[in-house]
DNA sequence: GAGTTAAGTGACCCCTGGTCATTCGTCAAG
DNA sequence: CTTGACGAATGACCAGGGGTCACTTAACTC
């Protein structure tokens, strides 16, 4: 006696949230290679074949994980940033954006492979539905942020973001590294090369902001 | 009749350069996940196996790999701030670093891997060799950053360096994008989503060094 | 020329993503 | 309640790529 069968189109949903969050657990606790399709089967007491029904390959059942999060990680951002009103200091806004990353490792981790690793394996479609979620994600911070910051034009509102997802990926992969690479930072001489992403994202916003004001 | 055997150190070198050169060019051809350790063989008219001779894992390849070209950009690099002499403007300074990159595609490429893939199949030994040669050469850019840049402290370059490295691995996943996603990106709307890695990059650092200089 | 060393070889192993003929749970019609 | 049909679920199977190792043989020494 098997698992119960997905006939409606309500209990394949809720599959297919069981699939992502296994998914998610999985690559909470170790990384992209090393979540076999088989574990995330075996998380939710299916067949691996089962997995493949709602998924067509293993990127992209990450990219579908990574589209939730990322849906939710800007609804979360846009929220605080129409939250107050009137204009904000750099300083402001750079910690509101690094504190609304907090807990969102996954998200950011995800992010950070979505180029070199998610898009590899996809269907067209899958990634058009993504990067057009994105782009009205996007549209909608793009606007808060000038109300927020009356010295930004449309255009540096859109570099902004660009700059600040590059720093978001780029500082995430310098944070949080493999245990091979954590045990050489541990010695003393290379703290230079350690990485604190709340600390350092905040830091690189703040300061973008400001070059971007002074000009 | 195979091919000549390398017994001395010299020979064992210019080997270990052929397979390096070998993974080069199939790297800037296609993609670290396409290249496969049979091909590199291939290319360099060895057996499988004998790659392996020179370097225990396919990570470890790549990473001795992105270990010269990363010695070798720090040594462009830092030979073009140690020419001129007095202060610069942030933007001489960010055009300096932007068109250091220009046509060294395949060393941002590898950088932007080195966290999430290159570092994961490797010795300790491996990684703490290069991340010391790393350490050595970011000193040396440090330093001459100052020279060239009277406000940075020592620590705003440490800290402008590694921001620098973010945005570099971070606009390098933006800009180098895999087929599916170029072809999404073709739609005119989504030009938000498209990145020039130069422009961009030396938009981003002109502007963390104004709002260095602003403070 | 014989002996010794170790570079080179490639058949083989293993693992993992992905497939598909088959099984069988579920539901609607009679 | 029984039956037929649909299609969700299964898991044995396949493909192919990283990595191994017992064996071969080039190259050097005496």
């Amino acid at each position: 006696m098997g698992p119960s069968r997905a006939r409606r189109d309500e209990d394949k949903e809720a599959r297919r949230r069981e699939l992502l969050d296994a998914a998610r657990a999985l690559f909470e606790a170790t990384s992209f290679a090393e979540v076999k399709m088989a574990d995330v089967a075996a998380r939710t007491r299916l067949a691996k074949g089962t997995v493949f029904l709602y998924f067509p390959t293993k990127e992209a059942l990450f990219l579908a994980l990574l589209d939730d999060l990322l849906t939710a990680w800007f609804a979360k951002l846009n929220g605080q940033l129409a939250g107050g009103d009137g204009a904000w200091t750099a300083e402001a806004l750079a910690r509101t954006v690094a504190a609304s990353l907090e807990g969102e490792e996954t998200f950011t981790r995800l992010l950070a492979l979505m180029q070199t690793v998610l898009e590899q394996n996809v269907t067209v479609e899958q990634t058009r539905r993504f990067k057009e979620r994105v782009l009205v994600a996007m549209g909608a911070t793009a606007v808060l942020l000038q109300q927020r910051l009356p010295f930004l034009t449309a255009e540096d509102a859109g570099q902004l973001i660009r700059h600040v997802h590059a720093l978001m990926t780029g500082l995430r992969q310098m944070a949080d590294i493999a245990p091979v690479a954590r045990e050489v930072l541990t010695l003393p001489h290379m703290a230079p090369l350690r990485v604190d992403f709340t600390a350092e994202l905040t830091a690189a916003i703040t300061t973008l902001l400001r070059g971007l004001q002074a000009r």
